[in-house]
DNA sequence: AAGTGGTCTAGACCACGCC
DNA sequence: GCGTGGTCTAGACCACTTC
C-alpha cells in the first residue's frame, strides 16, 4: 500500500519533538492511536517507531500508563570486543601470535572468584603474546576449561588462536568482563620493553555455557593503548 | 486471534537450534515463508523473532540471500555509563563531591584532536574530586561548551554535579569514549595518596548534540578500580 | 471497568541483490 | 528476472495497569 509514514520517519521526528523540548522529559505523549492518525498511518507503524525508542531508552512505555520521555538519557554505550586478529588487521597492521606457555594448571587460589570451576577442575592455561607489526600488542593469559571444551585439549594452536578456536568451536551463552589499570611486573615490562611500574590496560573477561564456566582469559595491552566506543 | 506460536517462542527454538549446533556458524536457515508454515504462524511473527535474532547479532540478514547464523558470537557488551552519584549509593555509600576548579579556559592544545570546538569558543572548566564514604573516588577533570549550553554558566555546582545538571538540561545526540590507563601524576598520587606511577583506570568522553560539541570529560579512578559489564 | 500498549493475522507491495 | 527480506495495512484480541 505504501501511504502515509514510514517507522523510520516517525522514530526520526518523535525523537525532533524530544530534543527540542517539545515534549518535555517526563511527559506523556500521545498514544499510539492518536499518533497513527497524525502521522496518517497504521497503529502497528507508530507502535514500530516507539518500541525502537523504548529499547534505546529514549523513552518508557507501561500499557495503560502510555509511553512518557524517559528522564535520563541512555548513558549506554556498545562495546564491541573484537577478535585481536581482525582488530590487528582493521588498523592495517600485521599479525602474529607467539605461544609462549601451554601446560595444565589447576584453577589458582587468586582466580577462586573470578572463575567458578572446582579445584579439581582440568584446565589448560596458555600464555600468548599478540603481535602487531611485530611490536607487542597484547600479553594474553587464558584459562580453558577441558571439562567443558575437551577437544581444546588437541587445539592446534599455532594455527589458530586460542580466541579464534572457541569462537568456533564452543558457542557460550554469556559472559562478564571487567577493565582495570595494572602496573607491569618484571614479565610484562619484559614483553613490552618498558619500566617496571608502567600503568597498562587490561580486561578480564569469563565465558560459561548454561553454568558451565569454559574460560577465563586476562589481556593486558601494550602502553598507550586505547579502548574506544560511540554511543 | 492468538494461535499458531509467538515471535519469542520462535526466537527461543531458533536459538536453541543454533546453540545445539543443529543449524551451523555460517548456514543458511529456512526462509522466513518455510518457517511460518513449520510453525503454524504468520511471515510477520517469523520475521519479527529473526529481526531480533539479527539486533542481538545472533544471525545475519540480507534480501534474496537469505538468513545465516552468524560466524561470531556477539563479542558485544552493552556498557552502562552510570551517573557518579548513583554509582556510589548503588554499593551503599554515601556520596559527597568537592569542586576545586571552576574557570573560563580556552581549550588546550591537547584536546583539539578529541574535543572538536574551535579555539574562540569560551567554555567552563571544572575539576571535581567525587568521594564515596569519605575516601576519593573518582578526579573529573570537565571541559564544557557555554556555546552549546549557555545555562551551564549559572549552574549551582555545589547542590547538583555537572554530569547531573547536564544530563538533566543538555540533550545530547552522540558521543564517544575511551577507556585507558594512566600513571597518576603529582595532583593524582595528593588525590587518591598514593605514590607517583601507580597505575589508575581512566576513561574520556565527549557528547555533541548535531555535530555541536557539548562537553568533554576525563573521569581518573581510584586505585583498584574495576568497571564491570556482562555479556 | 476502561484505557493503553503488545502481539498476531492475512494479505500486499516494495527494495535489494544474486543470477 | 525473481527470490528473499523489509515494511505497511486494517482489524482483532489479549495483557497489564491504573482507576
Amino acid at each position: 500500500m505504501k501511504e502515509g509514514t514510514s517507522w523510520t520517519q516517525i522514530r526520526e521526528e518523535v525523537l525532533r519533538r524530544i530534543n527540542e523540548r517539545i515534549w518535555q522529559p517526563g511527559e506523556l505523549i500521545p498514544n499510539e492511536a492518536d499518533l497513527a492518525e497524525e502521522f496518517h498511518c497504521a497503529r502497528t507503524t507508530v507502535n514500530r517507531a516507539l518500541r525502537e525508542l523504548a529499547t534505546a531508552g529514549i523513552v518508557t512505555r507501561k500499557r495503560k500508563a502510555g509511553t512518557r520521555v524517559a528522564v535520563n538519557p541512555p548513558h549506554k554505550a556498545v562495546l564491541t570486543i573484537p577478535i585481536i586478529r581482525e582488530e590487528v588487521e582493521a588498523k592495517g597492521g600485521s599479525y602474529r601470535q607467539s605461544l609462549l606457555i601451554r601446560e595444565n594448571r589447576s584453577l589458582p587460589a587468586f582466580l577462586a572468584g573470578a572463575f567458578r570451576v572446582s579445584e579439581t577442575t582440568p584446565l589448560l592455561y596458555t600464555e600468548t603474546v599478540h603481535f602487531s607489526d611485530n611490536r607487542p600488542f597484547i600479553y594474553e593469559e587464558r584459562f580453558t576449561s577441558l571439562t567443558a571444551v575437551p577437544d581444546f585439549e588437541n587445539a592446534d594452536l599455532l594455527a589458530e588462536t586460542a580466541n579464534e578456536w572457541l569462537v568456533q568451536n564452543a558457542p557460550y551463552s554469556g559472559g562478564d568482563a571487567s577493565f582495570f589499570a595494572v602496573s607491569a611486573d618484571a614479565k610484562l615490562a619484559r614483553a613490552f620493553d618498558v619500566a617496571i611500574g608502567e600503568a597498562l590496560f587490561a580486561t578480564e573477561r569469563s565465558t560459561w555455557l548454561a553454568e558451565a564456566p569454559i574460560t577465563h582469559v586476562r589481556l593486558v595491552y601494550c602502553p598507550g593503548y586505547r579502548m574506544r566506543t560511540s554511543f
